[in-house]
DNA sequence: CCCCCCCC
């Protein structure tokens, strides 16, 4: 039986902190806090009952997944206890283990008293037992009355593990996870875990120059952000890894779409913030994580910013990428997999996809990568992101187990379905074209594509200037004027040619049950579609109409798997949707109906 | 007070 460590709710409170107390969780509630919810507890030891309890927010998993639950009996792995308001203590559960789950245990142990500092300890009975089900020979031990863990005492009040608890000034550290808008008095003792270049910006509020840091300590994590004059003052003095107290900046609500940070705060510096370095810092943790499991992704949506971890199956050579503003940089993809058989495309920029080595297929912990529809779905590191490479955390250890025991044959399905994965295909999320117009694919901004796939009839072809006499030169395939001599102009390429090469652009309507759709395809595409060569048709066009005619006709009603990009473009001020067609394979129907059943099943709550 | 973050 699973025995509460009886007082311990006292003896925290009176700044003990022994090793893995069990407690009963009585019942919970969410505090309304802002965006990042928050699980205020009422736990209880058995002996007494308090609400002081709550749980870090990347524990809220395991609420929303039931397995914390009213009645279960947990074992606190990793708490702190701080106080707030003057006297006002607060238990903060870090990580804890369920031993027991609510449905289990089913009730309430005991009559526990609700715990009053002032009070109750005055009138304690002496016989405070920790009995645990970690430890039944201890309890045989002492004659079948437990006794408290000897270990109980040996750390420091207040902070597990050392960290500092007082401020150079002799003042109270405190922690992160209890910072808000509404403290005005506080010194933290935080690690820099991230901290981004400096930037600078200009729009119509203003103009100016940030740069940013990411600040953890055992409770928590903050983004913390210094402006203008504070980004003079603080930006060589804050180092990645190094810990400083941190006392006096401004906290306001943080915008989770750019951050995945567990704080419903960020931390503004202002003229009156004072940090200084901490040198007595060995218990603040290196980095903390909220990992996502891979098979969880396609659930999250579009442009969030989440926390992964994966072995680095394979890696691409690094290539040159010429961006839309017209910048040249580097990417790399790399295709990193998880205990839960799922393999996702993780795209590195910069100096990062230049220096990053897989070879050794290690496991990468990532902080922060954003999440992209692009193939189905798959990840980019921005500049707020950060990575490790075979981290020292129980995480990366398990994961490389998995995967030198099997996991690196087995058959994992890829999200980013580029290379043959489960779906195979042209790649891409299948969509209806009805779907396609209702999520305003491409419509976002202007020179941002969309793409997706359909499986759509052709229905019908506009045979007027569906070709052109195209530029023979290696590469160009722009329109050449026939100069009537013999001889095509490529004004491009400046010069005349005795020959040209036919080239397609063939204006095609789709339709699908839902709805129809005007899209291009240019040569490679429209032979497919066509069942002929554009130099077979520019024949046909200029000597045998009817072989000509007969290829359009054949060619409609036939009905493919396209992959289509959509795009806003703008001509004379007149901005329209195109479509174009950049992949064509026939439509499999054992493939087809097979993904009409995965839907139906998803749709119906099977899958 | 930023929040752009790239390519197929």
């Amino acid at each position: 039986m699973t025995e509460l460590t009886r007082g311990v709710i006292g003896d925290i409170t009176e700044g003990a902190h022994p090793d893995n107390p069990v407690l009963q969780i009585l019942s919970m509630k969410k505090i309304p806090s802002g965006e990042q919810e928050r699980y205020r507890l009422l736990v209880s030891d058995g002996q007494y009952s308090s609400s002081f309890a709550m749980l870090a927010t990347q524990l809220n998993s395991k609420v929303q997944s039931n397995e914390i639950s009213n009645n279960c009996i947990v074992k606190m792995v990793r708490y702190l206890c701080n106080t707030v308001q003057e006297s006002k203590k607060v238990l903060i559960i870090l990580d804890l283990e369920v031993l027991k789950s609510g449905s289990e245990v089913g009730h309430k142990i005991g009559e526990p008293v609700n715990y009053d500092p002032n009070k109750i300890r005055q009138e304690l009975e002496p016989s405070r037992q920790m009995m645990s089900m970690a430890q039944p020979q201890a309890s045989k031990q002492s004659g079948g009355v437990p006794q408290r863990n000897p270990l109980a005492q040996r750390n420091p009040p207040n902070y597990g593990s050392g960290s500092p608890s007082k401020t150079p000034n002799g003042g109270r550290v405190h922690c992160i996870a209890a910072l808000s808008p509404y403290q005005n008095k506080w010194t933290v003792c935080a690690r820099v875990t991230n901290k981004s270049a400096p930037r600078t910006w200009s729009n119509s509020r203003g103009e100016g120059k940030l740069f940013s840091v990411d600040l953890i300590d055992e409770s928590g994590e903050i983004r913390a952000t210094a402006f203008n004059e504070q980004m003079d003052k603080f930006y060589d003095l804050l180092e990645i890894n190094k810990v400083y107290y941190i006392s006096g900046a401004t906290l306001k609500q943080a915008n989770k779409q750019y951050s995945n940070l567990n704080n419903e705060y960020e931390m503004t510096f202002n003229r009156m913030t004072e940090i200084t370095p901490c040198h007595d810092s060995t218990a603040i943790p290196m980095m903390q994580y909220s990992f996502v499991s891979l098979d969880q992704l396609d659930k999250v949506n579009k442009d969030s910013i989440v926390d992964v971890i994966g072995v680095c199956k394979d890696s691409m050579e690094v290539v040159n990428i010429n961006t839309r503003t017209g910048r040249e940089t580097k990417k790399r993809d790399i295709q990193i997999v998880d205990d839960s058989n799922r393999e996702v495309r993780v795209t590195l920029w910069g100096v990062s996809a230049e220096s990053f080595d897989g070879s050794q297929q290690p496991v990468i912990a990532i902080k922060g990568a954003k999440v992209s529809d692009y193939n189905g779905v798959s990840l980019s590191l921005v500049s707020s992101s950060s990575f490790q490479i075979n981290p020292d955390i129980s995480e990366a250890h398990k994961l490389k187990g998995w995967f030198d025991n099997g996991g690196n044959s087995i058959d994992t399905i890829n999200l980013s379905n580029q290379r043959g994965g489960a779906s195979g295909g042209v790649g891409t999320v299948f969509k209806t074209l009805g779907e396609a117009k209702l999520e305003n694919l491409g419509g976002r901004a202007a020179d941002q594509a969309d793409y997706y796939s359909v499986s759509a009839t052709v229905s019908f072809i506009r045979k007027d200037n569906c070709m052109y006499p195209a530029c023979p030169g290696e590469g160009c395939n722009k329109k050449v004027l026939d100069l009537n001599n013999g001889l095509y102009r490529c004004e491009k390429c400046n010069r005349e040619y005795d020959t040209f090469n036919w080239r397609l652009m063939l204006s095609v309507n789709l339709a699908d049950i839902t709805d129809q759709v005007w899209v291009t395809m240019f040569q490679d595409q429209a032979e497919i579609v066509l069942g002929s060569t554009a130099q077979e048709l520019g024949t046909m066009k200029d000597n045998n109409k009817e072989a000509f005619d007969k290829v359009m006709m054949d060619a409609a009603f036939k009905t493919y798997n396209f992959k289509i990009r959509v795009k806003m473009e703008t001509y004379n001020d007149e901005s329209r949707l195109k479509s174009v067609v950049v992949g064509v394979t026939p439509t499999d129907p054992k493939e087809y109906a097979r993904r009409l059943i995965s839907e139906i099943k998803q749709l119906s709550g099977q899958a």
